[in-house]
DNA sequence: CGAACTGTACGCAATACTTCGAACATTCGT
DNA sequence: ACGAATGTTCGAAGTATTGCGTACAGTTCG
């Protein structure tokens, strides 16, 4: 039921498609700030309120190969699939991370009101 | 009337967006290896037929901030925003255009018929 | 078993994207 | 001015994405 791809499945389209999205690339965001994370801790953290819109989302981001997402008693942890986007594309992670902490830079030099939600949860 | 972001205004998820697609990746890719180059020629490489199709899809990468496109007589010349995008994102561009070679060496392992067409103008 | 909690599956509506053809604007060569 | 070449703009059709509510499935606790 969980079709993650394999490693050698990941394609750099699918992974720049699923991390175009605003939204998507939040959850990114955060569960590199905080690591393995259950699906509500993750919604609590953007603007969905639906948990049906995020589970699109989770499925995007996971057969995109960007996520791990494993079952744990009731819960669905969730976890960036680091190892094997660095085996693929060193540095892209890494990159698009710190893209969008610059950007956010800039957004708030606008001001933004959404910006403040990532930059917490650094701290 | 060409409606160029400026630097500042680029943003890490248009950015994705944009080359989310495959079209529009391959496009980059072609930008890349062959520099500045006039809308049929681009087109040519690929595998879109209709020139009102590309049209949007330099408005696409264009107001991503992915390129440049300037009028030189009747052509329309494109090319990629590369000290841009180098200043805003380190990194990001060689590292997705690499990824977009490691795919397809994976990809013509397993068998592809697009594959070549970049392969071939990178020689 | 039954109740609460966590998340998925399905259907639906609104929106955006992709692609195309036809008509138009601009430039170059004669 | 005329014709060819290069792209853009507009309108339209097909498809995909996004977001939500409801119903459902699995787990934990009493």
């Amino acid at each position: 039921m969980n079709r993650h791809p394999d490693r050698d499945q990941i394609r750099i389209e699918s992974v720049l498609s699923a991390l175009g999205s605003p939204v998507r690339l939040a959850v990114v965001r955060v569960l590199d700030a905080g690591g393995e994370q259950n699906c509500t801790s993750v919604l609590g953290l953007l603007g969905i309120t639906a948990k049906s819109t995020m589970t699109h989302h989770w499925r995007v981001l996971r057969e995109s190969g960007v996520i791990w997402q494993h079952p744990s008693g009731r819960e669905n942890l969730l976890s960036l699939r680091r190892e094997d986007l660095d085996a693929r594309y060193p540095g892209l992670l890494d990159t698009i991370l710190a893209g969008a902490v610059a950007d956010e830079a800039l957004a708030t030099a606008s001001g933004s009101a959404t910006a403040g939600a990532l930059a917490s949860s650094s701290g």
